[in-house]
DNA sequence: ATTATAAATGAATTCAAATTCATTTATAGA
DNA sequence: TCTATAAATGAATTTGAATTCATTTATAAT
């Protein structure tokens, strides 16, 4: 009996992600991915059960990345919260500047993944943004933070911010380095604008 | 001779942002937009080429209005720049709370639209993010903000920072009132988090 | 070397929705 | 009242891509 060759698997996700980026999911085709792949558009079917199981798998795996690292971060002992908010920028960096394209499709398909039947994604997302809410719940409680600030506002604000500038950051990398982009971050998420 | 009834292409622009905001633009139907705008399939052709075209012209009035109103208020004398960027947020939610289904499609459909063929979107958003630049450049030189903030990264991460959020407000205005939405957004773009 | 069978292929099929256009409807002007 | 013509309609057509499946290919087992 024949037997498999490589991972396909794999490398259909990779190029999956890679051909979503460039061309945002509803117009991306099967059969670009499967010529990124370099395998056959029937083949892509043998693997996943359509085009939204596909770009459900890689949310799935995104999420349960930055899920698991978030998680970890915030037991950390000996990390005060800003610390850790400073942490979790560098989970979303890490995570991006490794894989670029997983940038754009995170910041383009978030909605359309959330909105597919039969996702935990919803789920996903609450969860991360509950673990931000932990965190600056914590840094009130430590009087590191100013205790007016309504913490579902922030954090709705911080994950949209460092979601969309990740992504601007993808899209130029040339313009600023990785380092200047990470580090302007986590001092406006610290101190905002204001000396 | 017969002549047009109401105002079509109002009532088509109307139904296809909230098409647009539930269903995201490429599931939504041009059927479920005649219909919502109570007339024929047929009409909505006649008022607009094709669907891209419908939602270029969401895009392009959102767009002016922002610009036009952003472009006002940097002109404004005896506004310091931490006035200004307070103006940019109320100008912001004011767009959307007003049409809640408009921040829907911006937040969703953005990148879609710049990628369409033939159309400045590019150019819109960059000159919202130069004037953006240049309020921050301004608040700099009379000393109000931190001088080794980095512009392009501030704004990019504001700019989705509050995208996103008023997004969120329009998705469940009733978890904080907008006032408490907008005053805390103010609050981090000047403050952050930090004492 | 032959066989059985899993893996892979890609042309053919299916499907859904965008777009068109022949037909109908309403009304301004004669 | 009777055109002439613009406006509106929606069934029929077109389009384009997702999905299927009959066929081919490779290899493990005998």
């Amino acid at each position: 009996m024949r037997r498999k060759e490589g991972n396909k698997e794999a490398d259909i996700l990779k190029a999956a992600t890679e051909v979503f980026a460039r061309e945002g999911f509803h117009l991306a085709k099967i059969s670009q991915i499967a010529e990124k792949a370099g395998l056959s558009v029937g083949t892509v079917y043998l693997y996943f059960e359509n085009k939204d199981h596909l770009l459900q798998r890689i949310f799935e795996s995104l999420w349960e990345g930055l899920l698991d690292h978030s998680q970890k971060l915030v037991e950390t002992p000996n990390l005060n919260a800003l610390e850790k908010i400073d942490g979790i920028v560098d989970i979303v960096f890490d995570t991006f500047a490794e894989n670029p394209s997983l940038g754009a499709v995170f910041q383009k398909e978030m909605h359309h993944v959330s909105n597919l039947k039969h996702t935990p994604f919803r789920t996903y997302f609450e969860q991360f943004i509950s673990i931000g809410e932990k965190i600056l719940a914590e840094g009130r409680e430590q009087s590191l933070f100013h205790p007016e600030t309504n913490l579902h506002v922030a954090v709705s604000f911080i994950f949209g911010g460092l979601r969309f500038s990740v992504h601007q950051w993808t899209l130029h990398p040339e313009a600023e380095s990785l380092v200047i982009f990470r580090s302007g971050i986590k001092k406006i998420i610290r101190n905002g604008l204001s000396v």
